[in-house]
RNA sequence: GCGAACGUAGCUCAGUCGGUAGAGUCCCGGAUUGUGAUUCCGGUUGUCGCGGGUUCGAGCCCCGUCGUUCGCCCCA
């Protein structure tokens, strides 16, 4: 038996509703505040994300599906959504039409150990907007996230959680103020840490093991050793949300894995994911475009886990039938005419299950109870002789014969109505 | 890349001290005519993940391997 490779799921029919219910709600919020989908390739050239994401990130250095087509040139799946999206603002000079709002969605690919709400391909929803580079478009867009995550029900389990990295003029000072601050406290540290001092300093603060942050406790905080701007910034976002009435909660811990963020980064964390626990993350990252050759430009952006926010929805989330007439058929003729009722009712909007594979009417009407429709039709010989159909509500047990003619319009009109 | 647990029917799982494999569920059929869910009766279902080893004999013990899960790391 040939199976899916490891990390890698069918989603199946039964879960597909709940996947078309955060895309159907994406398109519907994303598109009040502005944005747009945008599509883009699933592959792009390697040296894109190595660019964008950050040569010495654990993304590029060993998570990616890289290849060589049959013309030489090194490809990857794409590991994450923003670079492609940048890669095109630069490619169609978007900075000739701020601002530019885009979202977008699908599959991801990243060479990981799978576990729980991590698989090797994985799926996003995410946003980007070009252009704005002051604090209310860091407030829009997380009152966007938030807005999104509560109309699914999600806030009670949810926490925000902002920080500020600072921009490249007050980094590097501080910066050089924490490494310093690690060399003393080097003996008290574990040795992932140890090893994080020299090559990516910031990630010691986001260490989950008790010693090093009561090691860390005392710390010097990013928050304390922002440059004016960067300080200004970080104010006035806290000030909107405070008037936006959204909850939140500093952390001077939180760093962002990939290199390209500066000043404002945020995150949604969920209790109830176990490890794996962010929903929803994204920041700041002004100084991407004019790296990645565009004309220099602010932007934000956050990509939110699917796998996760169905996770978290599962527990909850019942659907509804997606059946309203199961109709059933004795014989020959019973069949044929149940081909054409079966049309005559989809005509009028409702959903129907047309039996197809035979069977006693005691088996049939079983598959009835199962589809969960709200009324089973039976047609049979004796029906056919007076013009009619049975109409059986499957709730209340009543039964009733209806014209044929009339039978789509009655059906609908009820259905309308409700159960 | 590292650590740990687990792989038995479509699904959830039991299987004692090593002695030829079980339950529930699901599915199918029946309980007098052409009527679902409850009830009752009957029925099907397995390379015990795979490969080796130990043994008279392995679902059970040993080694390897693949897979899943959880954690580390990292991240959505």
């Amino acid at each position: 038996m040939i199976q899916t490779v490891r990390g890698v799921h069918d989603i199946l029919p039964v879960e597909t509703p709940l996947w078309q219910l955060l895309e159907a709600r994406a398109l519907a919020i994303f598109g009040q505040y502005g944005f747009a989908e945008i599509r883009t390739p699933l592959f792009e050239k390697t040296e894109l994300f190595a660019r964008a994401v950050g040569a010495a990130t654990d993304i590029v250095e060993k998570e990616m599906y890289t290849f060589a087509d049959r013309g030489g040139d090194s490809l990857s799946l794409r590991p994450e959504g923003t670079a492609s999206v940048v890669r095109t603002f630069v490619q169609q000079s978007m900075h000739r039409q701020l601002p530019w709002k885009v979202w977008y969605r699908g599959p991801m690919f990243r060479y990981e150990r799978p576990q729980k709400g991590r698989q090797r391909q994985f799926h996003q929803i995410g946003c980007e907007l070009f252009g704005p580079a002051g604090p209310l478009a860091d407030a829009e867009l997380m009152a966007m996230v938030m807005r999104y995550l509560t109309d699914l029900g999600l806030q009670a389990s949810l926490v925000l959680e902002i920080n500020s990295l600072g921009c490249p003029d007050c980094r590097a000072p501080y910066r050089d103020l924490l490494i310093a601050t690690l060399r003393t406290l080097v003996a008290h540290l574990c040795e992932d840490c140890q090893n994080r001092i020299e090559r990516n300093p910031l990630r010691v603060l986001d260490c989950k093991r008790e010693n090093c942050r009561a090691t860390l406790a005392n710390a010097p905080s990013m928050l304390d050793h922002l440059c004016a701007g960067c300080a200004n910034h970080f104010s006035s976002l806290k000030t909107h949300l405070n008037h936006l009435g959204i909850p939140y909660r500093v952390n001077p811990f939180m760093v962002r894995g990939l290199d390209y963020y500066n000043r404002t980064a945020f995150e949604v964390t969920s209790t109830g994911l176990g490890a794996q626990n962010a929903v929803a993350a994204g920041g700041r990252y002004d100084g991407l475009v004019a790296q990645m050759g565009g004309t220099s430009t602010p932007a934000i952006g956050f990509a939110m886990g699917m796998e996760r926010l169905v996770l978290l929805l599962n527990r909850e989330t019942t659907l509804p039938s997606s059946t309203d007439v199961f109709l059933a058929t004795l014989g020959e003729r019973g069949e044929n005419a149940g081909l054409l009722l079966a049309e005559a009712i989809r005509k009028e909007g409702l959903a129907v299950e047309l039996n197809l594979s035979g069977g006693s009417l005691k088996s049939q009407m079983k598959r009835a109870d199962r589809s969960k429709a709200r009324f089973a039709l039976m047609l049979g010989d004796t029906e056919i002789e007076k013009n009619v159909v049975i109409v059986k509500d499957m709730t209340l047990g009543q039964q009733q014969e209806i014209r044929w003619s009339e039978a789509p319009v009655f059906l609908a009109n009820l259905c309308r109505v409700g159960p």
